[in-house]
DNA sequence: ATTAGTTGGTACAGCGACCAAACAAATTAG
DNA sequence: CTAATTTGTTTGGTCGCTGTACCAACTAAT
């Protein structure tokens, strides 16, 4: 069945047409190479039909025939492939400290991954310039490449509402912040949609595309920044709440009386197991990465107290962990950020939490991974963000065939 | 756009009809009385094609073609309403000491309202018996008023898994019992699909299309039996996560030197907000609601224990409140059950938890408000369950036009 | 080398569903 | 009584999927 997003929302050929392109184009992503006579067996669409649909995909350039054929009884087939040089979508990712940017081509392959400092103090007109300079630049880059680029998605580590503006991002001092607006007035005009998220949103579309749990339809993507964040992805779609405003988990109380949190309350998530309750002095955001490396020394060097801390963590962490298993039940609850480097000493206290206090058996199926995607997951998950648009069937190259 | 739900699943001609017979039938539902022409104009499908839809649907006796006309200028228009005669849809609710069943017509106007004593100490078989014995009266009753059974749909307070099989039910004492199977072959073969959901998620449904909020697409309703669960609709949708775990919010713990609770952990959220934390003693299921009227009595009368204890059990369950708002950031969230006489002492503390507690401004736009749905609102949710299945294009009376 | 068998892809007619526009119907305004 | 207005139906057209037939290209066996 075909279902509406909501309310009257009628269908209509273009829309048959617009399901089956995106259907053949989402089979062909993940069955590459294959053939028309397979994408028509598996979907169960006609083959003159999935001929039909895929001639478009071509003229379109989104699938290229591969000459190879396969060698068995019968005819050989043409096979196809998702044709990666003419489009880009680009991802960046706002820190405190710096900027990044990455940018992949139709399938997923990451074409670039650029760098660039940052100052959290900047105004956002400042921000917005820094942002806009790299943009520039990949823009450029693509341009000589030749690909047309689909969308640009921004991770902000903030409150971002449905319509992409950045209510309050505290690490940077933004509040009441059109970011997607502004950047496309210092793009002038840029020809592909700029979008705005959470930057724990975009790293949960990374997560189910690119991560080891990719294509699970129920993920969670919890980032170990400064701040703590959840990215919630339900039924396969990320779900942002009525105002965009879900997955604020970093300042749910643990502990009535537990230690103070920088937002003046006590006992927050953050404060108990965010990155900061790991380090054993407070640094700048610039330090934060070698004081982690140099706990994750200590830690492989069998530091009791080091190791006393990670379990400490870890527990707390994991009470965070079991409010989203028994909330959301989820199949898999992936952390990120510096979490990742102390996933060895916290995963173990995180899943005897969880299974102490979530009340289906088994944890409710969740599985707690570390990411495998790096740090710049969210960037990623910008990029991942601009292929989901196209494979839910918003696609570019609309010029019908030939005249 | 047409959005399929996952996976390789195209569109055809026949899923562009039933989508727009459901848009008209959910226009005319949302509008009635209303004009061939009023849906045309607001959904923007052709006038032809709407009389085409309309008159399918009533070809399938699910419209109704109302003489009265309006008085303006110009030919007047015929009037459409939902036709509630020919169709029923039953919502049944499992409690501790009683079976309720509920059914309702397509508009959703109740037909009937039942109450069955009910022994939780009973095996599945016996519970299954009972449950069988007043859905057949109400079968048979809906048979005298020749109407066609849509669908039925039980309430069961506890976890219930995607495939409807109760996978634990502590209240009831059930555990891995497939009570949708059992209850069809107990109804012999009854002719219409039977679905097994659990009580909170089904109570959000009935929030959604029947409560004071209804059409909210981001709704989690809290119920305040003796456990506490969480229905959560986001984007328009239940949402069950992986298994059909989600909202377990009972046993997310508050604060780890709170109150033992009866599940042996301490400080959950049941055992500090839950019914039982406002009562005096614990009563068994049957008199919870004499003692539940107590305390009414003494609050209105200004009693400073029951005062004070509604206060802090107020503030707890606007921490458990908080945890939804800032993880889901819904627009309302319902409390159910035994809150709602009690809502007028609860809210207040409930408020100010939340704004002190949600990081977004004015608590993410959440409101608080108790159910107007009174006791059996899960009974409700489930025939809201079925009609929802209608809506969303599953439509009855197949048969195609003269034969 | 020839033939049979198998599989891949295309051509063409048909059908179902929507749309646009013209038309018929029914009522009010003047 | 005519003009204006609005409703709903009829007619013709387009689009996109389906089924069938057909051709193409290769393997395997005779």
């Amino acid at each position: 069945m075909i279902t509406s997003t909501t309310g009257p929302q009628p269908a209509d050929f273009a829309d048959v047409r617009a399901t089956n392109l995106a259907v053949v184009l989402r089979f062909v992503r993940e069955h590459a190479p294959c053939s028309r006579a397979d994408i028509a067996a598996s979907t169960g669409l006609n083959k003159a039909t999935v001929s039909s649909l895929v001639a478009d995909l071509i003229d379109r350039r989104l699938v290229r025939e591969t000459g190879l054929t396969e060698n068995r009884v019968g005819r050989p087939a043409t096979m196809l492939v998702l044709d990666g040089s003419p489009y880009a979508a680009i991802g960046v990712e706002i820190n405190v400290d710096h900027v990044s940017a990455v940018a992949t081509d139709l399938a997923g392959e990451r074409l670039l991954t650029w760098r660039r400092s940052f100052s959290a103090g900047d105004s956002v007109n400042q921000g917005v310039a820094g942002v806009g300079a790299i943009v520039r630049r990949v823009v450029n880059r693509m341009a000589k490449e030749e690909r047309q680029i689909l969308g640009l998605a921004v991770a902000v580590p903030g409150l971002v509402d449905v319509q992409g503006t950045v209510r309050l991002a505290p690490s940077l001092g933004w509040r009441d912040a059109d970011i997607g607006g502004d950047l496309a007035k210092a793009l002038r005009d840029p020809g592909f949609p700029v979008q705005v998220d959470n930057d724990a949103n975009l790293a949960a579309l990374a997560e189910q595309r690119f991560g080891a749990h990719a294509g699970a339809s129920d993920l969670v993507c919890l980032t170990g920044e400064i701040g703590v964040g959840a990215g919630i992805i339900l039924d396969g779609r990320l779900r942002r709440g009525g105002l965009g405003h879900s997955g604020e988990i970093g300042h749910v109380q643990l502990d009535p009386d537990g230690p103070g949190c920088h937002c003046g309350r006590r006992g927050c998530l953050e404060a108990m197991a965010g990155i900061g309750a790991v380090l054993r002095r407070i640094p700048s955001p610039a330090e934060v990465q070698i004081e982690v490396e140099e706990v994750v020394r200590l830690a492989e060097a069998g530091d009791p107290g080091t190791l006393s801390t990670l379990h400490t963590v870890g527990r707390h962490l994991g009470r965070g962990v079991s409010i989203l298993a028994n909330l959301l039940n989820p199949e898999v609850v992936v952390l990120g950020g510096y979490y990742v480097p102390l996933a060895p000493w916290l995963l173990p206290p995180v899943q005897d939490e969880l299974s102490d206090r979530v009340i289906a058996a088994e944890a409710g199926g969740c599985a707690v991974v570390a990411s495998t995607l790096g740090h710049d997951a969210a960037a990623l998950g910008g990029a991942a963000r601009v292929l989901d648009s196209i494979d839910s069937g918003s696609l570019p190259g609309g010029l019908p065939r030939i005249p």
